[in-house]
DNA sequence: ATTATATTTAACCATATGGTTAAGTATTGA
DNA sequence: TCAATACTTAACCATATGGTTAAATATAAT
């Protein structure tokens, strides 16, 4: 069975949802944390989050009141896979990869 | 500047879109003929098609009453680069991409 | 037992999206 | 010149999306 690519890509649609898996990058978080850096509603972050992990981009563990939020690393990989089948096979320049890994700020961008 | 991560990726995230896309790997096409394997309105492309061109993914050249639409080669590279940056740079399997490559039906599905 | 914390659910709202049909605009062919 | 072709634009519609606030739920701390 194939990956839902409708979901996968309307996620990565939304600026606050890319920064979420940027930030989960780090590390683990809870709810509330993620939440905190947005100027935004809690309820608003808990359906982001439910989005992403509706598209296999996160998982979500609830332990005792706090639901933990992690990245799931492939599920990018098939999205991924699917661009890459347009470029004839020539992958990214690494030093694009390079220059975007030094600088997430330019992941985040709001457009 | 840096692209307009929104707009690739909401562009990406439908599937007639998707199989336009697929459709100009092979060759360039005038609008009318891009429209005819849809069950849809020929408006209902053209908008489509306004999208995947905002989004770089695709070029329009008017050459007499006939629009032609083309492939943007690079359009899928700033999402791809944005996508590998999460993967610790894992690329995807070779034979995910050649499965996909070989059977574009399953590019194709509806959701 | 009570209160505080962490989060979800419900109800609502404005705007965006993806479709429709009908009308408009060029360009080409007869 | 008149009609057909290849679109695009406009007006509209239903549903989806991304946000809000208020209330509900469950766990933890006092």
């Amino acid at each position: 069975m194939q990956p839902k690519l409708n979901e996968l890509f309307s996620a990565l649609s939304d600026a606050t949802r890319r920064e979420i898996l940027i930030m989960l990058l780090e590390d683990d978080m809870a709810v509330t944390d993620v939440a905190h850096p947005f100027d935004m509603s809690l309820p608003a972050i808990s359906k982001h989050l439910n989005i992403l992990s509706n598209a296999g981009l996160i998982t979500q563990e609830r332990r005792g009141r706090v639901n933990w939020c992690k990245l799931e690393p492939d599920g990018l990989r098939d999205a991924s896979v699917w661009m890459l089948s347009f470029g004839q096979f020539d992958m990214p320049d690494i030093e694009d990869l390079e220059r975007l890994i030094e600088s997430h700020i330019d992941l985040t961008q709001k457009n």
